[in-house]
RNA sequence: GCGCCCGUAGCUCAAUCGGAUAGAGCAUCGGCCUUCUAAGCCGACGGUUGCAGGUUCGAGUCCUGCCGGGCGCGCCA
């Protein structure tokens, strides 16, 4: 629609050129959009202000020059010329009902759009290390990265959803090391607990389980595990350095294959948690990428062989750097440590190159805002690679700042103080959780009330969403229980006769869907189709309010059900894209 | 100190590429259930868009400088 009509204004421009009216080298980027409020109609251009200035010309004569050139066109009934220069476009009332016949007839397809054009895209998100349970500040990337995901495959991408898996790191020392502690003490050990091991209960969890599968076989004493091993920190030492020595002493107590096996059994039991968590929120993935087959087969070091080559790389007290600088970063970057381990940032660059090899067209990483200082590296390393930065796109999501009432609560994962997603599922059910998480824009702090968002009221706006469909639901059961029958087709032949401002505004409401799917997938918000929801809804329920469906008149009541019928199709589909029920009732 | 993000109604947030009279929910106050679900509807109240300049036909939106908040600034991940 919107299309139509800037076909109409670029023929009226170039008439206007033609006669002379405009200079013969104007060029103008004919903007529409939906008018703000009825009594600008259907859509508005501004035109006319933006051609005033390289033509020298009064901005309301030549709106009325514009409009004069305009072609005739069976949608548009009729245009006004308005403030400044504004040219409002009212469209002929059959063209708004299209789109109640196209809900009902694409059903869930309704609202499908190409400006993905089937371009590959790869959106990484939650990534979260595997060292624990997701948390409620990565509910929201879950949500988010989600939602995005869905918006996009909707407007006509191909996505390929992905986890990175951080299973080559430190931290993952830290937790095998945790697990095999706590096994300790179930077989009988008395120890003292590292400051900074992870403490959660999952990890006693996976101790029990690794001491059922091996009883006593990585049984050592307490003593040797903990001889000679410098002060923890609130001992008077340094935690970092009290960790790392208990991390390398078991795996010298334990040998490589042994410590291997408490290894993988805490990283597989983390990650199936996270796994089946994220799946019970309505998340899932086409892959798990593995950093550690990363450094495994070799890429990581061919990564950096690719930036030698290219001469980006230079040596500097015992550690080899990376010169981001060169490529807008604020300070060089060490790729390969002093003691020759390569940092995470060499391993993520060859993630990042990974990735585009694969073939995507383009990439998305959603990342927690704390990581905003990362982006300018990761994308240096891209150009320096030569590479084309400008594939990658890095969406930033704050944190939710988390409160029990007016109560903020501190999180934290190593002391295991923190609410987990799974406790959020269970406390405010996935519906409510998901629709809560992406109502924000992402880069918007999100005070996330757990109080408010477990209280099943009317607070909740995601209920007020489902109430409007479960009511069109409940309407049709009772057409069913008075013994009436709908007839579609006789519906859909009188729509015109839908003249209420209620009908009205449903209508175009429904009509609004496309648009928002690509505006809001262009601009990679999933927060707009909320948003529409909210209001779209709204709709329903006045509409519902101010008049009966139900009509002894069966043709109007035909035409009735026809639209709401095609209201709840919407409602329906996007809340589909944001992951959230849509219930038959309440 | 430097960098990025944010600042809109009492509270939580919207506002399409810079567009017309800045909108919702909650809260407060007043109405609406004999009618398809009141998790609803209608109305009222509520604003110097943090402050000061600038750019232009037009600024919540862009630029500069302040003020306030968050995050980042490791041979951690």
């Amino acid at each position: 629609m919107k299309e139509q009509i800037r076909k109409l204004l670029q023929t009226a421009v170039n008439r206007l050129v033609e006669d002379g009216t405009l200079p013969p080298d104007t060029h103008v980027d004919i903007q529409v959009e939906r008018a703000r409020d009825r009594g600008h109609g259907d859509f508005a251009a501004n035109t006319a202000l933006m051609l005033a200035r390289p033509a020298r010309r009064n901005p309301r004569e030549l709106a009325e020059a514009l409009v004069a050139a305009l072609p005739s066109s069976d949608t548009v009934q009729r245009t006004e010329i308005a403030g400044p220069g504004f040219i409002n476009f009212f469209l002929r009332a059959e063209a708004a009902y299209a789109a109640v016949r196209e809900a009902l007839d694409q059903g869930e397809a309704y609202g499908r759009g190409d400006i993905g054009r089937g371009k590959r895209l790869l959106v990484e998100f939650v990534s979260a290390n595997p060292t624990g349970p997701l948390h409620v500040g990565h509910g929201r990337g879950a949500a988010f990265g989600g939602a995005l995901c869905n918006l996009l495959a909707e407007a006509g991408y191909q996505v390929h959803r992905e986890y990175y898996v951080n299973d080559a790191g430190r931290q993952m020392d830290i937790l095998a090391t945790s697990v095999w502690l706590r096994y300790l003490e179930v077989s009988g050990q008395q120890l003292r607990f590292p400051d900074n091991g992870y403490r959660g209960d999952y990890v006693r969890h996976i101790a029990r389980s690794l001491y059922e599968r091996e009883h006593d076989a990585l049984r050592r004493q307490a003593a040797a595990v903990f001889g000679d091993i410098p002060a923890d920190g609130s001992q008077g030492g340094d935690k970092e350095a009290h960790i790392d020595a208990l991390v390398a002493r078991a795996k010298e107590l334990l040998g490589r294959s042994n410590y291997r096996r408490v290894f993988d059994l805490a990283l597989n039991t983390v990650l199936e948690d996270i796994r089946d968590d994220l799946a019970g929120f309505g998340v899932e993935y086409d892959e798990w990428f593995s950093e550690l087959s990363l450094t495994e087969s070799g890429a990581v070091e061919l990564a950096l062989e690719r930036l030698q080559r290219a001469g980006h790389l230079f040596e500097r007290d015992g550690a080899t750097w990376f010169r981001s600088t060169e490529f807008g970063d604020e300070k060089d970057r060490v790729v390969r440590r002093e003691n020759g381990a390569i940092t995470y940032f060499a391993s993520d660059i060859a993630y990042h190159l990974n990735k585009l090899e694969r073939g995507f067209d383009a990439i998305i990483d959603v990342w927690g805002a704390d990581h905003h200082g990362y982006v300018p590296r990761v994308k240096a390393a891209l150009s320096a690679c030569g590479e084309d930065a400008a594939r990658l796109d890095v969406r930033l999501v704050q944190f939710a700042i988390l409160y029990r009432g007016s109560e903020r609560l501190q999180m934290s994962t190593r002391s295991g103080q923190f609410v987990t997603l799974r406790e959020l599922r269970e406390e405010v059910g996935s519906d409510a959780a998901r629709f809560f998480y992406v109502m924000r824009k992402p880069e918007q702090h999100l005070d996330f009330d757990l109080e408010l968002a477990k209280s099943q009221s009317a607070d909740n706006p995601v209920y007020y969403i489902q109430y409007a469909h479960a009511r069109i639901c409940s309407v049709m059961r009772q057409l069913g229980d008075k013994g009436l029958r709908y007839d579609a087709a006789n519906g859909l032949e009188h729509l015109t006769m839908l003249e209420e401002r209620h009908e009205l505004d449903l209508v175009n409401a429904i009509g609004q869907y496309r648009e928002l799917v690509e505006n809001a997938a262009a601009a990679r918000e999933p927060h707009q189709v909320a948003h529409y929801l909210r209001d779209l809804a709204n709709a329903v329920h006045t509409y519902y309010n101010a008049h009966q469906f139900l009509v002894d008149d069966a043709t109007l009541r035909d035409a009735r059900l026809c639209l709401v019928l095609a209201a709840r199709q919407v409602i329906r589909n996007g809340l589909r894209l944001l992951g959230v029920r849509a219930p038959e009732a309440m």
